[in-house]
RNA sequence: GCGCCCGUAGCUCAGUCGGAUAGAGCAUCAGAUUCCUAAUCUGGGGGCCACAGGUUCGAAUCCUGUCGGGCGCACCA
């Protein structure tokens, strides 16, 4: 790849350099960057080295760079080597390794942008995690989708990843489904409900929750304590939830390997051991809080509760890891389930919702004492998401009467477009998603510019078959500078991918792919004004193989690039 | 009162572990359609990167403070 390729060749002249005294022995090159510059003009590759070792070796910057130079341009990969400002080196890649890089395309195919280069690191990432009370809501969409086009990110660079949903089914919000499929169960067996209370869930989808109760258990728990059919309930319950969602996921094309569940965590002891194992290190304690300041709790009273020393870690308070009532807070089982994903894996990411950050560093500081600091652990938040219709907020939905469901969303946009929008932000800013932008087909629409580039290629190639050219890289030499542009546009994608795994930021696919899109456009409509330009050529059939063949792998690249984003590409529109 | 996130063109947003003259779309103005999908493209105008200090060869980027917006702040999940 064409990265790789320069980055050698910079490695090996500074090696040289080494043993040839200029620069010292071991000297580090970790701050040498190779980028291509932000200004074209400047050249296709841009290097740093000469000004960031220039103090090592005491040398001024252009001196330094004088030295790279001579051997850069020396060779045959290089076609023009220049110093610029302050000591840039600033080069030119010949012709062969474009067209080598377009050849390497054309071979790897689907494969083109992924590497192994986070080989035997595995990575557990734990995404949606919406507690099971309900059908998925656009309150989930954003962090589902970012944490599924993360896990895919991952893997393309070669993390072997766990994908994890924890399943919140221990608090006291399952009780209450528990309660609230009790009546639907009645319901379901004759019993007049009326109208659901205060403090249950009304929505129809417990339904059938309620009528599979009943065709289980027939009137059993009819009239029955409810200490007797609590957690039998409880228990069903989730699972026809969890059911729910998984379906509602698999509407966005989004799985999870691993489902842990909260319950099961407690009922096997799990968080007894991480409070020991705490307690022994003194980082868990009995002690009372203080009452916060700036807000009047008006029960407010002072307990003594198990206290895990989230303050040494940088937490304005330590937190409670057990309730009065000596049942776990969601803290405590969430400790002792971080423990457990940390044993499996090297690196952990959680993607949380925005109103979740005020437990980051409770979190964080757990992770850091179960762990003794070894798993690498990082929390991704993912802010609120304003559904629009033409500017004008929406909030209601026809399925369930007050909020979105993802099942709405997707019907209405199709899954596609969902997840390209969602990916169009940096998750930690705000988005809107306006439903009528989002179908727009214009180039304001992300969504719709990179799938028509795509469908434009096909559309060019089926073209071509029809008059009896078929793309072939016999004659890559016909190729001229516009073309070759365009293939080292396309030949920063596997770079991408590798930050935007790197750095966690999943958008950056997005923001190519719509710049690869714009490039793509641009070249097609060259033919406009100058015939000469244009991909098809009836009386020029070598050329126009070329062209073709060239078409076709920024076609695969963009291809490569919404499959990142879980987008499927666009045959024709 | 405290914590986290954010503040870049009229609007919506990018900006590569600190790099060269801060970019793109929309909007606006001027153009391109006997032609492979004009659902597209070409060009122009538009900026105190919230503000003030600091760090260094170099800051939209890192640090401190101020202002403005969002989210969250006892045993809830």
């Amino acid at each position: 790849m064409l990265f790789q390729i320069f980055q050698k060749h910079i490695d090996a002249i500074l090696d040289e350099l080494a043993s040839a005294g200029t620069l010292p022995a071991g000297i580090d090159r970790s701050n040498v960057t190779l980028e291509p510059p932000r200004d074209p003009s400047h050249g296709d590759l841009s290097t740093n080295a000469a000004m960031v070792l220039s103090k090592a070796a005491g040398l001024k910057p252009r001196d330094l760079a004088e030295k790279i130079t001579e051997k850069l341009g020396t060779l045959d990969d290089v076609q023009s080597v220049e110093i610029a400002g302050p000591g840039f080196i600033n080069l030119r890649v010949a012709a062969p390794v474009l067209l080598g890089e377009l050849l390497e395309i054309e071979q790897l195919g689907p494969e083109y942008g992924r590497s192994d280069k986070g080989k035997g690191v595995t990575v557990n990432i734990e995404y949606v995690s919406a507690n099971p009370t309900g059908p998925m809501h656009m309150g989930h969409c954003r962090g589902a989708v970012v944490g599924d086009a993360l896990a895919d990110l991952l893997e393309a660079v070669g993390h072997k990843v766990i994908r994890e949903y924890y399943v919140n089914d221990a608090g006291s919000q399952v009780a209450t489904l528990a309660r609230s499929a009790h009546l639907r169960y009645r319901e379901a067996l004759g019993d007049d409900i009326g109208t659901i209370p205060e403090g249950l869930y009304p929505g129809d989808y417990l339904k059938p929750v309620g009528e599979a109760l009943a065709a289980e258990f027939g009137d059993k728990y009819k009239d029955a304590a409810e200490s007797e059919w609590l957690l039998i309930f409880r228990k069903a319950a989730v699972g026809k939830m969890m059911d729910m969602i998984r379906s509602d996921l698999a509407l966005l094309g989004i799985k999870h390997d691993v489902f842990s569940s909260e319950a099961e965590l407690h009922e096997a002891g799990k968080a007894d051991i991480a409070e020991a194992e705490l307690r022994s290190r003194d980082l868990v304690y009995d002690g009372v809080l203080e009452q916060p300041k700036g807000k009047v709790i008006e029960d407010w009273e002072a307990v003594e509760l198990p206290l895990f020393r989230s303050t040494q870690f940088g937490d304005d308070q330590d937190r409670p890891i057990k309730k009065s009532d000596g049942s776990w807070t969601y803290f405590g089982g969430d400790l002792a389930y971080h423990f457990q994903k940390a044993q499996a894996a090297d690196e952990l990411i959680d993607i949380w919702g925005a109103d979740h950050s005020g437990t980051v560093k409770r979190i964080k500081a757990a992770v850091a004492a179960l762990t003794e600091g070894k798993a690498k652990f990082d929390v991704k938040l993912v802010q609120m998401v304003r559904l629009l219709r033409n500017g004008e907020p929406e909030k209601m939905s026809k399925r369930s009467g007050n909020f979105v469901t993802i099942a709405d969303m997707v019907e209405e946009v199709g899954k596609n477009a969902v997840r390209f929008t969602m990916l169009m932000r940096k998750a930690d800013a705000q988005m809107d998603f306006d439903f009528a932008k989002v179908m727009e087909a214009s180039r304001d629409n992300p969504v719709f510019y990179v799938q028509y580039a795509h469908a434009r290629i096909q559309s060019t190639l089926r073209k071509a078959a029809d008059e009896g050219v078929l793309p072939s890289s016999d004659k890559l030499d016909s190729l001229g500078e516009e073309e070759l542009d365009l293939i080292k546009m396309a030949a920063q994608f596997p770079r991408i991918v590798e930050s935007a795994a790197v750095s966690r930021e999943p958008h950056r696919v997005a923001f190519y792919l719509n710049d690869l899109a714009a490039a793509f456009h641009a070249f097609y409509n060259l033919g406009n004004d100058r015939p000469e330009k244009r991909i098809i050529m009836v009386n020029d059939p070598e050329t126009t193989s070329a062209r073709l063949f060239l078409a076709k792998n920024i076609g695969q690249t963009i291809k490569n690039g919404l499959a990142l984003m879980g987008v499927e590409a666009a045959e024709s529109m």
